[in-house]
DNA sequence: CCGCAACCTTGCCGAGTAGG
DNA sequence: CCTACTCGGCAAGGTTGCGG
């Protein structure tokens, strides 16, 4: 019997999952609807679904849909959970499914490629307890926007509470409530949830950004576009991951919660860990020449190139590399992939992504470079194995080309 | 029914720009 | 200077149409 209890209202839908769901509740109460609904189903589907109504077991996908045609009543409730599927990531419904998902219902969702069906996960994921659907909703936002990466100058010394045991939904609540009041912009701040992960707290809130309105029938409803801030705290808060539109705010929010935690103001700043000159230009040699594992070096981006005038020079090519192109323009032009300090950027393939890397000089230092990466391009995973390997193979710490300032 | 390819849409981000 | 807006790059999902 899935857990649960009764069906999710719709404000669970449009308010947890911010999904317009009225159309749909709407449409699954028509009986011809439902028909084409059915029809439309892919074979993952139709097996995860056969099998959670525990019809008799039969062969045919065909023999299945039929069954399915005569339960329109019991197979309304899924209708909402097909739309929600829509633009979710295949990583993150995959990797939640893996965690709650029995083995068997998983098979079951794999179509001829043996790949997953991402609304057939989402069908069991649904049946076995739909309150995990916000995680979903959640998780599946780390994969797609950039992570600021902000860490404290002098981390303080906390021992007598683990980060863990401070981050709960009530005591955050409370911090927010407070923090709204201090910053008293008309903007309220709602803790959606505390998500741990691999040692890390990913916290999810919802605040209030701009003015906006939208139209219901044909009256304008005023009010404010909402904002998602991802805060994902690590090693004990001494470096905190920050995803959100607006930039000076959910810093402040972190700076909020980590200066409570602490028991003292604290504050965040960017992360500067930087490589020197030397390192860069071993890689950018070893890229140029087509010798770096996993990577291929896809366009480079000049801004003060040898030809007259020093106009900016971007050699590109969609993939497949560039280094016979950088060499036959170095020896009919000049060098133009020796100097760091004038590349305003490349990209390389990786993993068959392109991503952009930057080489942010120091200010006080020509030697120092701060590498960044346009990381929203890699999911959450590959993030990792990117960093891991650029660290690795060749000693350089990438960070994001995400920053948070405070105004 | 299924797989595949071509094309379209969506969402995020950064660069550039106009207008205070 | 700052802010809001537009535009293009990019990944990835969605749709459509075709042939086995």
């Amino acid at each position: 019997m899935p857990s649960g209890g009764r069906v999710p209202d719709a404000d669970f839908w449009e308010n947890e999952l911010e999904m317009p769901v009225r159309y749909w509740l709407e449409q699954a109460e028509d009986g011809r609807f439902m028909a084409g609904w059915v029809n439309g189903l892919k074979g993952p589907q139709v097996s995860v679904l056969h099998a959670l109504l525990e019809l008799t077991p039969v062969e045919s996908t065909r023999q299945k849909k039929n069954d399915l045609r005569d339960k329109p009543e019991l197979l309304k409730r899924f209708v909402p959970v097909g739309r929600f599927a829509r633009s979710k990531s295949r990583v993150a419904v995959i990797e939640f499914a893996e965690s709650v998902l029995a083995l068997e219902s998983m098979d079951l969702c794999r179509d001829g490629n043996d790949e997953f069906d991402v609304i057939a996960l989402l069908f069991a994921i649904f049946d076995k307890n739909w309150k995990s659907l916000p995680t979903v909703f959640h998780l599946d936002k780390i994969h797609k926007s950039g992570f600021a990466r902000m860490v404290l100058e002098k981390p303080p010394k906390r021992l007598d509470v683990s980060l863990g045991e401070f981050l709960t939904q009530t005591s955050l609540a409370s911090h927010l409530a407070r923090f709204d009041k201090t910053k008293n912009d008309g903007r309220i701040s709602q803790m959606k949830s505390i998500i741990p992960r691999d040692g890390r707290y990913l916290v999810f809130i919802r605040r209030s950004e701009r003015r906006d309105m939208l139209l219901q029938s044909t009256t304008v409803i005023h009010g404010f576009a909402p904002e998602w801030i991802i805060l994902d705290f690590q090693e004990g808060a001494a470096k905190v991951n920050i995803s959100s539109k607006s930039v000076s705010v959910p810093l402040e929010i972190a700076n909020h919660i980590a200066s409570a935690y602490f028991g003292r103001d604290v504050e965040y700043v960017n992360d500067r860990e930087h490589s020197y000159t030397k390192q860069l230009r071993r890689l950018l040699s070893l890229l140029g020449n087509d010798k770096a594992d996993e990577l291929t070096l896809v366009e480079i981006a000049v801004d003060n190139g040898p030809l007259d005038g020093s106009p900016k020079i971007v050699l590109s090519r969609t993939e497949g590399s560039i280094s016979s192109g950088i060499r036959h323009f170095e020896k009919a032009v000049g060098g133009i992939i020796e100097d760091v300090g004038h590349i305003n950027h490349i990209k390389v393939l990786y993993r068959n992504k392109r991503v952009t890397l930057k080489f942010e000089q120091n200010d006080e230092s020509d030697d120092e470079f701060v590498v960044r990466y346009s990381d929203h391009t890699l999911n959450e995973k590959e993030r990792r194995l990117f960093e891991a390997f650029m660290s690795d193979s060749h000693g350089i710490t990438i960070l994001s080309t995400e920053k948070r300032n405070r105004r």
